[in-house]
Formats: C-alpha cells, sequence, structure tokens
DNA sequence: ATTAACTTACTACAAGATTAGGAGAAATAC
DNA sequence: GTATTTCTCCTAATCTTGTAGTAAGTTAAT
C-alpha cells in the first residue's frame, strides 16, 4: 500500500459518514447515505472492506454483524488529500493554487468575502 | 468515456509538458521529465496515447514520427479538477477548503503574506 | 420445523492506471 | 549493404475502482 493513500470520490461519501458516527454497520452506512448514492448491500460490505485493508476503518464484529470506525482522524486525511492535490497541479504551492482562483473567479462574491473574513480575523497573529 | 475526467498525477506531468511547448515527440517528452521521473520510452507513448483518446491531446504524424499538442486548455483542465477535488472533500465549498486550510496552519507565513496581498488588490471590485 | 429476512465471506468482472516488452519498418552509421 | 538505432503499433501483466452476485450461516416468524 502506498504511503499517501488517496481516496476516490465514493470512498470519502463512506468516510464522512463514518467520521460523524463511528462504530456502525454496513446497513447503517448504506441508510445514511442519500437517495442518489444508494448502491447494493453488498457494495457497501465492500467499500468498508477496502477502507478497513487501507487502514482507514478497523472493524469489530459483535455477535454476527461488523461494525467499522475510523482510525484515522478526519483532519490528517484532509490534509493528505489536500497535498496531493495542490502537488498535483500547483506543485505543492498554496498561494499559486490562490492565484488560480482569483484569477479564473473561481470564487463567488460569497466565497471572497469569508475569506476576507477569515483573514482579517487572523491578521493580527504575526 | 465520463464527463468530469480527471488526470493522475502522471498525466499531468505529462500534460504540464505539453502545455509548455507543444507539438512535440515522445522522445522530447521523455527529455524534458526529471530525472526522478524517467519511464520507458515506450510508457511515454502509452500515455501519450492514453490522453489522445481522453482528448486533451492530438496527435499528428510528420513522416516516421508523431507530434503531440494540447487541445484543451490549461486553465480549463485546472479548473475542471480543482472542482471535483473541492466537491469530493469539501462540499464544492472552496470557503470550506480556506477555512480548513487557515485552521490547520497549512499555509506558509510566505503562502499567506502573498494571498494577503492578492485580496487587497483585489478587494477594490465591489 | 420450514420459511423469510438478513449477514458475512468470497468471488467476479469491467474499466482505468501503471508500466513496459516485442515485432516490424525506416533511417543512419560506416 | 549489413548492423544498429529508433520509431510506431500492438499486446499484456498487475493493480485499483466501481459494482454486485452467490453460498452459507443466523435469527425471527408463524
Amino acid at each position: 500500500m502506498k504511503n499517501n493513500t488517496t481516496l476516490s470520490k465514493f470512498e470519502w461519501k463512506i468516510m464522512k459518514i463514518l467520521w460523524n458516527s463511528k462504530n456502525i454497520s454496513a446497513r447503517e452506512v448504506l441508510e445514511k447515505l442519500s437517495t442518489k448514492n444508494k448502491r447494493a448491500y453488498t457494495t457497501i460490505q465492500t467499500y468498508l472492506e477496502r477502507l478497513v485493508k487501507k487502514k482507514f476503518l478497523k472493524k469489530e464484529k459483535i455477535g454476527l454483524v461488523n461494525f467499522y470506525s475510523p482510525i484515522i482522524k478526519k483532519d490528517k486525511a484532509l490534509r493528505s488529500e489536500t497535498k496531493n492535490f495542490v502537488d498535483k497541479l500547483f506543485q505543492g504551492s498554496y498561494s499559486q493554487m490562490a492565484a488560480f482562483l482569483f484569477d479564473t473567479n473561481s470564487l463567488k462574491e460569497n466565497d471572497l468575502k469569508i475569506i476576507k473574513e477569515m483573514i482579517k480575523e487572523r491578521g493580527n497573529n504575526e
């Protein structure tokens, strides 16, 4: 297994569910998926098993049923996936990414406003 | 072929070379790859052919040799890949991504400085 | 007790990614 | 003018992702 494991879109959906409600079964995961993200029950099982194999989840069998919970923190996963992305597209430079977002007007009015706020709040710590 | 085609890390490396020097051969692509990114000559060919199939490149045979050049703009590819990423991790919200980057101190001093500058420059257009 | 419902574990298969080798044609080297 | 180099095109092994079916066991229902 690679060190910089990245997750697919659907794997992220599942992990997000797991980060919200730890120690749940395949059935419960399936139930928490929105209508457009429904899959066959066994498909969910396969994803869960793969995430265990990738060391994102652990499973614990209670009676008949397997319960899964995350073993890596959401922040860590986000960080590593984000780093991968910024490496891939922007040579690892966050300001390069920011420049791109500004220059192509990718940010909506509202995003921009929120970001300005954040910068203002944090502007004094240096 | 999917509509929101995303490229792998190595496909991006190749595309970046192509965006920098249009209409080059597999040999030239290989030469422009840094030492740690060297691959077998035929591997490069395979990537180039795949990128043609994905409609990111076109090829033109001159004499014996195939020459490749991009048929989609770098900005467009960056935008679409970025959108995919932000959808996957941050529910499509750029400000959510920004918040994450700030909160986890992912941004280096210097990135932050540059970003503040950018915001200042663009601060008047609203 | 037989059936219905549900679970796990295993298997499968297509598409895409990663990497490259081999056959055959053309160019070039001397 | 044969040997070597260098292309292209084709083929392919291995891994990952997406999606799910089947067999066999457990529980609940009547």
